[in-house]
DNA sequence: CCGATCGTCAACCATCCGGTTTATAATGCG
DNA sequence: CGCATTATAAACCGGATGGTTGACGATCGG
């Protein structure tokens, strides 16, 4: 079975969590890429680069087609769904209304500075 | 300025990235909350509860009204909108020639087991 | 004032995280 | 074969995380 479907949101949530791995979804979303070529852009070590490579793995995001001494990687979005959902369910709650209070408050008091 | 405006991607998601927490703004959703009240459904110190909700508050999800020695906690999702930009943004991608692919796999090859 | 309650702070501890360096396995190429 | 390339594995390290316990501060209620 290919289909993950326990989609640890711990894991996807941690592994969202590092503007490294961030950058490194957004590379995928372009198409496949090595491991090295996903590691080239940072100011790292490739063995660090890596590490990353398998914490996207672990959680899912990331599959890999191993083909000769290559590892080509792609983005496996559907765990993103779950977390999407989360987000989605929380978003936007109250924040009208923390808005509107914060006109106010800078409308009524005007505080240091 | 109550709002925030750089909204640490990193610590928003490490905010979600923990079970615990997600049931907190899951509570929190239902209205205000003093701390301790956060922190009774679970199994652990308060002391450790607390340290959660310190988490969500550097992250920008909960504000705390004091009101004499209760602290109300209300959630502000404002933080949660731009990583459900992220998220929204690679949720779905490929998932549908993922999918495509896995019955394909499963249609023509029939592999161990 | 006294005691109970709510919450914080500080110290401590085990584990995890993100990075390094070094070594090693597997593959491609001349 | 011999060597460079690609990637992994393992050991190590400083700092963050997530939990504990214990002590403290402030507030409410009698």
């Amino acid at each position: 079975m290919v289909d993950d479907r326990h989609t640890n949101l711990d894991e996807v949530f941690h592994a969202l969590a590092d503007t490294t791995r961030r950058a490194m979804i957004a590379r995928l979303a372009s198409g496949e890429h090595t491991v090295g070529e996903l590691a080239r852009p940072f100011e790292m070590s490739l063995n660090a680069a890596v590490k990353h490579v398998k914490v996207l793995e672990r959680a899912g995001l990331l599959r890999r087609r191993v083909q000769g001494r290559a590892h080509f990687c792609s983005l496996d979005a559907r765990p993103l769904k779950e977390a999407a959902a989360f987000v989605r369910a929380y978003e936007g709650f109250w924040s009208d209304r923390l808005d509107a209070l914060d006109s106010l408050l800078r409308q009524t008091s005007r505080p240091e500075s």
